[in-house]
RNA sequence: GCGCUCGUAGCUUAACGGAUAGAGCAUCUGACUACGGAUCAGAAGGUUGGGGGUUCGAAUCCCUCCGAGCGCGCCA
């Protein structure tokens, strides 16, 4: 369906000459939507604006459309929408399968990075908004029409194997009958003997070398430590509702074998020199470089972000690529992006963008920990939302809180401010949402015929909910572009707002005929939108609470 | 020292350079024998950290200062 502003603006152009600079209009009184450009065309034109906004006025076509255009304060064009016109494009969003959510005519192939919790620890608050802005991403993009692949670049490997299997070899641990805890609680011993212990040190050290050079022994015991960590992650991702499986694993370890490659790449494309040699990578305006390959020969973190970049672009044949990653490491990616570009593994048509998010912090406003100072797990939270409200409502209060200011804020984990059922929160969705599903429950109870069109709208109540039903594909898309999943929430919050004003003004089941029919309908074009939405948040709709 | 992010009502926050800066929480006033009041209507609350500049128009762009957080070669 096309949409309604595009149709504006292009009539709004023909006659203006520019770009129509159609923006929704600021308060009700001003119509629904309003155009600036007169303003900006006084300058060149030499006259007043509201005389350049009187002849688009005279001028443009659209009647079929709008009630007569008014010019108003400096030089605005105040549009309104008919009412018949309302009515038309909420019924489209009624019968639209898709709630007008526009599939792209340009699909692209997707990279997301996100979630990455570490091998032998437990998932903590850190993964805990990866997890989610990386979800909705993937539902959304998907939603658009594009194919998206997501990757779970999880901390498998490192320095740290070498203690872990080292201290699992000493106590003689058997691997398989530990769960995520217990090895997260192996791993601090590990730590500990380290540094207590030299000759232990040593061992672990050399363990590392084991581990590298694919020493049989140790090698199971690092792979069992995989596999048990992968069932408490696979636990918690069930528990959280996401999409990401088994499917989307891709760890550190996976690059093992191209990094030579990728370092060799480097230093032949000029991209990385040697310098106190170790193999680095400068990039413009920043005076420290990228460690490609350390003095002993030991790769760096960035040297296997430049072989998944890599990896991505060659196998995946991906055009976007998207990392979903705490905003501390803003820096280093700008790093990896801008030597990829170097070395030839990003072409300019190729996108990256990388969505730097604040932290979760405890209601102290510092970093979130326990009373004996270790980071808060994942697993904790849910328990604690979950001891407030049930599990459904729980889940959609703390994505909800997550998703539903700026990404890049750092916020106070509160779960008595999340799990409130009043003003912009997660349940208050979910309960209006249960209201329409409601109200369309017992409509089919008393043997309504389900809503088809919607024919009438003239409550001024039921014009405002129309014209929101019929932002939603918009919505959605720039999201998509943007990655911005906030500006979703807040078109969401709206909608449940404007849906309770209707219910409150507009009796559906107590009136009759056609008006009937179409507040049934707005209903559940409303009920509709709202779980399409709260879906693409990754947050359940639940018809009754 | 260099760089990044940020500073909006008591609190949490929104606003492609557009009209009187928009919400929620808390506070105060109203509405119910109800299509679920887990709601709605309304009030009060702002020199958008300070100061300059650009612009017809600045929370938004530029400069500067103040304040907060984070990052800067062999950890990941």
């Amino acid at each position: 369906m096309s949409s309604l502003p595009k149709l504006l603006s292009d009539r709004i152009e023909a006659v203006a000459g520019v770009d129509a600079e159609l923006r929704a209009a600021t308060k009700p009184q001003f119509g629904h939507f309003q155009c600036n450009v007169a303003m900006r065309l006084a300058k060149t034109e030499g006259k007043p604006p509201r005389e350049i906004a009187q002849r688009i006025v005279d001028e443009v076509e659209l009647d079929d459309i709008c009630e007569p255009p008014e010019v108003a304060g400096p030089g605005f064009i105040n549009l309104r929408l008919k009412n018949s016109v309302l009515a038309g494009t909420a019924s489209e969003v009624l019968r639209d399968p898709d709630r007008g959510i526009p599939k792209t005519d340009r699909p692209q192939t997707v990279v997301i990075d996100y979630s990455a919790p570490n091998v032998a620890k437990q998932m903590h608050v850190g993964n805990l908004r990866s997890t989610i802005i990386g979800d909705c991403f993937n539902r959304v993009l998907t939603a658009l029409g594009h194919a998206v692949i997501p990757q779970n670049h999880i901390g498998d490997w490192g320095t740290q194997f070498g203690m872990l299997v080292e201290k699992i070899i000493t106590e003689d641990t058997k691997v398989d009958e530990l769960d995520l805890a217990d090895a997260e609680a192996l791993y601090q011993r590990a730590n500990a003997h380290f540094r207590a212990d030299t000759a232990f040190a040593n061992r672990a050290r050399d363990r590392v070398v084991a581990l590298q050079a694919g020493d049989p022994e140790t090698t199971r015991i690092w792979k069992q430590l995989i596999e048990v960590s992968l069932s408490g992650f696979n636990a918690t991702y069930a528990r959280m509702r996401v999409l990401l499986t088994d499917a989307d694993l891709a760890g550190e370890s996976t690059y093992n074998e191209d990094l030579p490659r990728v370092a060799e790449d480097l230093q032949k494309s000029g991209a990385a020199v040697v310098d106190d040699g170790a193999l680095v990578a400068f990039i413009d305006g920043a005076n420290a470089p990228l460690m490609v390959r350390k003095r002993d020969g030991g790769y760096g973190y960035g040297t296997t972000d430049l072989a998944a970049v890599r990896r991505r672009v060659s196998v995946f044949h991906a055009d976007r690529l998207i990392y979903v990653v705490g905003a501390p490491q803003a820096f280093h990616f700008e790093q990896v992006f801008a030597v990829a570009r170097k070395a030839g593994y990003l072409p300019a048509d190729v996108s990256t963008e990388f969505v730097g998010f604040g932290q979760v912090l405890g209601p102290d406003g510092k970093r979130f920990s326990t009373r004996d100072g270790t980071a808060v797990t994942l697993n904790y939270l849910l328990d604690e939302a979950e001891s407030q409200a049930a599990p459904a409502i729980a889940l959609a209060a703390i994505k909800y809180s997550d998703l539903s200011n700026g990404l890049q804020k750092d916020y106070v984990f509160d779960i008595d401010k999340m799990v409130q059922t009043t003003g912009d929160t997660g349940p208050y969705l979910q309960y209006a949402h249960a209201r329409a599903s409601q109200v369309l429950r017992r409509a089919e109870a008393e043997g309504l015929a389900a809503p088809e069109r919607i024919a009438l709208v003239d409550d001024p109540a039921e014009q405002t909910l129309a014209l929101l039903l019929s932002k939603f594909g918009e919505v959605v898309a720039e999201v998509g572009n943007t990655l911005q999943p906030h500006k979703l929430c807040a078109y969401l919050y709206e909608l449940a707002g404007a849906l309770s004003v209707f219910y409150e003004r507009c009796p559906v089941l107590r009136s009759e005929g056609e008006v009937r029919a179409s507040r049934l309908g707005l209903c559940r074009a409303t009920q509709q939108v709202l779980a399409s939405g709260l879906d693409l948040l990754g947050i359940e709709a639940p018809a009754r609470m």
